[in-house]
DNA sequence: CTGAAAGCGCTAACAT
DNA sequence: ATGTTAGCGCTTTCAG
């Protein structure tokens, strides 16, 4: 009841509406709809508020208008390198829309992710969910409650921004093929990732196309250590060139490649994905760029427009992708190890 | 009223309570303080909830409560690679709690980190500050106003933990002394990073008793270019070694010395801080081990201590960097370029 | 052990 | 243009 203990110290509406005279409808018109109040009702009401360091009560605001002013992000890993200018990007845009942002990191796990939506859906006005790893069936359901945008997952009807990795793919198989390579391996991610299976039909479909022949190595979670072991697999398909699921995996790769005495490019060809660590890099990497930036404020566009609009907006915006070339690719070796 | 529009869709504590044949306050306490209850009813209303796939609405908690069950942790630049994994470490810890977590970036600026908290403040119960660019006051405001944790600022009296850095600093300058090298640069990082100011210390006391000289060169914002376009500075210094505030800074000095055709180890010697690309990297970096995670961890707890004890408890925790010593250091070279 | 009822701070119909 | 009033969904005293 009144007193009960813990409550936030906080001058309300009501001790505003008290000192400045008015009703508290005036005070909460004020500052939610002044335009229907005169200038100098609003001006003055404002001045009272703000001498009384008065600031709205957001759970009170939502629980009247069922709005919160929250959005969620949730992804897979915020350490992987792809995630935070994404949610960087993210959270400069919603702070434009005066949305404060969740984050949650459901640590590579779908029962985690959805754990996380559950504590959050009630605060939250809608969702970003950028990889998700979560069943479509539970996104499906998720997008029917709260407007929900998804990052690098294709699900037809949910707005979603997805990164098109297909073209980067292409030129670099091109680009290998150029080099004079005619083995290839690719180094793939988690099998649940869209951006994997996305990545991996670009790949097989053009190597088809060109003549190449692609051996798959599946190197699961996509750390450093994974592509780092993965290498001889690598050796044995007698590659002479890799792309890697991202540059993470890569890193490792070159590595891998390293303590072989095998070097790059001299006699190997490496290629990343996602720019992320790539051009931070020494040797600089060959990347296929992935604009996670663009998408993180593509992706609160969206949602905005879902939370504002009574049209749907677009429902699904793409971001195309190219090959960045760098110092680790180079012609073929004019024989296998 | 009743038939406001936009009000969220969901299961409230009424229809659980008629679904179960139970009042309102039993489902509350069903939930809240089960031990005021039967085993049976707790067991049974829980049922139905979950049948009924409710969730508590955090903003009608928090209006009756004064309590929120969100935390906030703002960081100056989350695509920093040190942060990630604090904030990831910070919100795991806060799950266990069942906390939620907001975050902010403040894009480096003292300004915007203001407006974050402003913004956040009436709907979190605590705010973790990681590395914050603010003033000393404001801080010591809000820290009144609100549970407070800093990471890597050092304001007496506010729970805070330090990554310690001095040890691996010291560790550093052994090393590259016993190395035969005499003359070092330092690349530092922002002059307000509390991080910068204590590694500077630590870096030139330890070279003046190792009787080393140092060079300071200032790099300002900590970023790739910015390491590399330092280099010009770091080679007219005449300095063997280099140390750099970070990884990413430490990277970028590598990519500049390349330039140059400075190899790294044989020509230079160089050594990063926060160890956060340094071991996914080829060359692999020697570097200031950081434990961000650690960090994130330390900071939640404490966090959360100070939410739920009456008594306050340790106000400070330090965590201890050493030296990891890897690819990037080697034996001065016999003269200066 | 459980129910009834008041009220957290705010907004929005409905008056005036 | 402003005041009155009824809740939003939950917790918590107070009765029983």
């Amino acid at each position: 009841m009144a007193s009960r203990a813990g409550r936030a110290p906080g001058v309300t509406i009501g001790d505003v509406a008290t000192a400045a005279q008015v009703s508290r409808s005036t005070v909460s018109r004020a500052f939610t709809r002044p335009q229907l109040l005169s200038q100098e009702t609003v001006k003055h009401v404002r001045a009272v508020a703000m001498r009384l360091g008065y600031v709205g009560n957001q759970a009170a605001r939502a629980l009247s208008t069922g709005r919160f002013g929250n959005i969620a992000v949730v992804v897979p890993d915020i350490a992987n390198p792809f995630f935070p200018p994404l949610v960087r990007s993210l959270q400069l845009a919603a702070e434009t829309a005066d949305l404060a942002v969740f984050l949650g990191d459901s640590d590579e796990s779908a029962e985690r992710e959805a754990k996380l939506i559950a504590r959050l859906a009630p605060q939250v006005e809608g969702f970003v969910l950028a990889s998700p790893r979560l069943s479509e069936k539970l996104i499906r359901e998720l997008a029917a409650t709260r407007p929900t945008v998804l990052v690098n997952r294709d699900l037809d009807g949910i707005p979603r921004v997805l990164i098109d990795s297909s073209g980067g793919m292409t030129e670099a198989v091109l680009l290998l093929k150029k080099l004079g390579h005619q083995r290839l391996a690719y180094l793939a991610g988690p099998r649940d990732s869209w951006s994997d299976q996305q990545r991996r039909e670009a790949l097989t479909q053009t190597s088809a196309k060109a003549g190449l022949t692609v051996e798959i190595v599946e190197v699961g979670r996509p750390t450093y250590a994974a592509g780092r072991d993965s290498v001889s697999a690598v050796v044995r398909s007698g590659a002479t060139a890799a792309i890697a699921f991202d540059d993470v995996v890569s890193q490792g790769v070159l590595a891998g490649l390293e303590v072989r005495g095998i070097s790059v490019p001299t006699d190997f060809s490496l290629v990343g994905c996602d720019d992320t660590l790539a051009a931070l890099t020494t040797p600089a990497l060959t990347s296929v760029s992935a604009g996670a930036a663009t998408a993180g404020t593509a992706a609160a566009k969206l949602l905005v427009n879902l939370l504002e609009a009574v049209e749907p907006s677009a429902d699904c915006v793409t971001i195309a992708t190219h090959l960045v070339t760098r110092a680790t690719t180079a012609a073929a070796p004019k024989s296998t190890f």
